[in-house]
DNA sequence: GGTTGACCTTCCGGTGGCTGGAACCTTTAT
DNA sequence: ATAAAGGTTCCAGCCACCGGAAGGTCAACC
């Protein structure tokens, strides 16, 4: 199959495909024409990479990922361990970024929105720490 | 001040500073030696787009926020809807962020982590899309 | 046989927001 | 005089690609 047709069938785009061959992650073979010829271990290496990608894997996790899938002898354990590490750094962003968001959240809340200029948004990040309303009085 | 004084009260790497400079986010001075002397005015613009970058705001964003800041005749609406637009973006990463998060511990709880080589994690990448325990029976 | 158009190739540059490091200059302290 | 700590510029690299240019190849049609 040339690189269009296995783009299609698994899902990533040529460029992203020519990449991988770049990195070693996949190795097609070549026509006389100088095209690249996938056979179907090729594309479901190239399936198997996207899945995980698309589980926010990097691409050396791809890489030990693939290693481990071809590994008969594997211990389930390195797995899941690559996986568990993955879930950590997925919770972390999370948390990240609900912390940016709370922020966020409560300045949009507080900001009137209208046409005068005043605004607790631009207050905050002129580091005006005024916590929230002073507590009227 | 000199870079490195900058650099502790705003919170900002010398490096980061010297890349706002480059990309024209401030623009301090120069004294006779070639060294940049930034003022309070600079310190407090380094200041709020530290903060800014702290909520997830890209660079153009902090531009922009800046200028609405610089703004006396500003509309609060326009910062909201910036603010609006951000908090937008951090709920969308968040949401994939939690898809990636489900799926992947699923996976790792279905996941014996022993010595053996079974692994549904390994096969759920490879495509096997078997349904979790086919009911056993 | 010529032409069109879809497909393929490589190579280069850019993305965002920095970060590291080399090579060099200035200031400050001893 | 010298050494350390600060400053300067410039270049490369990060991650995982994406866009586009310049050119080769292939299949179809007239």
């Amino acid at each position: 199959m040339n690189i269009g047709q296995i783009a299609e069938r698994s899902g990533l785009p040529a460029k992203t495909i020519r990449y991988y061959e770049e990195i070693g992650l996949v190795a097609p073979q070549r026509g006389d024409n100088g095209y690249r010829r996938f056979n179907n271990r090729d594309l479901h290496r190239l399936a198997f990479v996207a899945r995980a990608r698309s589980l926010g894997f990097g691409i050396d996790d791809c890489r030990a990922l693939l290693d481990l899938y071809a590994d008969r002898a594997r211990a389930s354990a390195d797995v899941k361990a690559l996986a568990r590490h993955q879930l950590a750094r997925i919770d972390e962003k999370i948390g990240e970024l609900q912390a940016m968001r709370e922020t966020l959240a409560d300045l949009v809340d507080h900001c009137a929105g209208d046409r005068r200029p005043d605004c607790p948004i631009l207050q905050d990040l002129a580091g005006d720490s005024a916590d929230e309303v002073p507590a009227a009085g």
